[in-house]
DNA sequence: CGCCTAAACGAACGGTATTCGTTTATTGTT
DNA sequence: AACAATAAACGAATACCGTTCGTTTAGGCG
């Protein structure tokens, strides 16, 4: 096939369809992908960067979807708020939780968050190394609870005998 | 060359240079690992299982050199203890985190190690599934931080102005 | 009408982990 | 001492992966 009348791709699609193969459980790739779009692989090349602009483009997604800010809450409970909605985001697309991981943050959306944070934390008074730390750690929390939820059917295989853990994960 | 005199690998040897791989910065694979041990990649096979088992060959050897357990100690020191440990663990070995990520466990120490602060915190008195999900939060925030550890350069990449988060990261 | 661009395809490339057959040196057995 | 079995290396082959490039063709614009 070439050029066809109408595209068949654009990066909305691919965006969505990527989401739907991740949230489907069968692991994430820019073959499957194209082949779940009907499309050869190098197809997706005009429309889109390549595999991370495509993991991107889901984070962009999610953020836009379950991200809604704060608005005049102290920090404290700005941070409860984040945290909850992080958590709400993770649980609903568990499986793009270790793609995103350990890549930097282009997304505008998602950025605006953080920066939002920040400010509401420096205007509490924190000093700016702290209210970076605190993010960074708040970051690592919500990041590590999101992989819990893809952890695989069995964190831990006992080779042997155990005083207490092989009862509590049976 | 077949079998030379003196074996040139070994379980112990392919671990002890797979970890001074990772540390070293180079993306680990078993290509590069093969290059350092001077041996065709397929040479391991007669002694490792694969990709994945020389990864919880590292995992075993990290936790044998830093996880040194606890005795005696109410169950929140113990908690604190282990957190410890595992943060100098994981900031030895940075780049070991994101490979160690997701992984079934089936290294006997780190077991143990489980085992022990799950024994602590049930004969402390939690009911046994809120100790399961106790240990699966540390572990989140644990493997967060760590993740936090090995965080590319730039985590954030601003693409427009920005109010605080910007200032901060510079 | 003709040119340029957009958007598809297919082939090829370099990379990955892994498997298998072959070779050969060492070890164990009769 | 002769011989079989095993261990441990290599090299070739396989099956993926993401990506690049050249080619084709349809649509829009001057």
């Amino acid at each position: 096939m070439a050029r066809p009348k109408v595209a068949l791709l654009s990066a909305g699609r691919i965006a969505d369809e990527a989401l739907k193969l991740v949230d489907s459980g069968t692991p994430f790739g820019v073959n499957a992908l194209a082949r779940r779009l009907g499309v050869t692989p190098s197809s997706l090349y005009n429309h889109v960067d390549g595999k991370d602009a495509i993991i991107e483009l889901m984070r962009a997604r999610v953020v836009a979807e379950y991200m809604r800010g704060f608005a005049h809450e102290s920090w404290d409970q700005a941070i409860a708020e984040i945290m909850r909605q992080q958590r709400t985001m993770y649980a609903a697309h568990p499986a793009l939780v270790p793609l995103i991981v350990g890549k930097t943050i282009t997304d505008a959306k998602a950025i605006e968050h953080y920066d939002l944070l920040a400010t509401s934390l420096v205007d509490a008074g924190f000093p700016e190394d702290e209210a970076l730390a605190l993010i960074a750690v708040l970051d690592a929390f919500a990041i590590g609870f999101g992989l819990d939820l893809t952890a695989p059917d069995e964190i831990w295989q006992p080779p042997g005998e155990t005083k207490t853990l092989g009862r509590l994960i049976d």
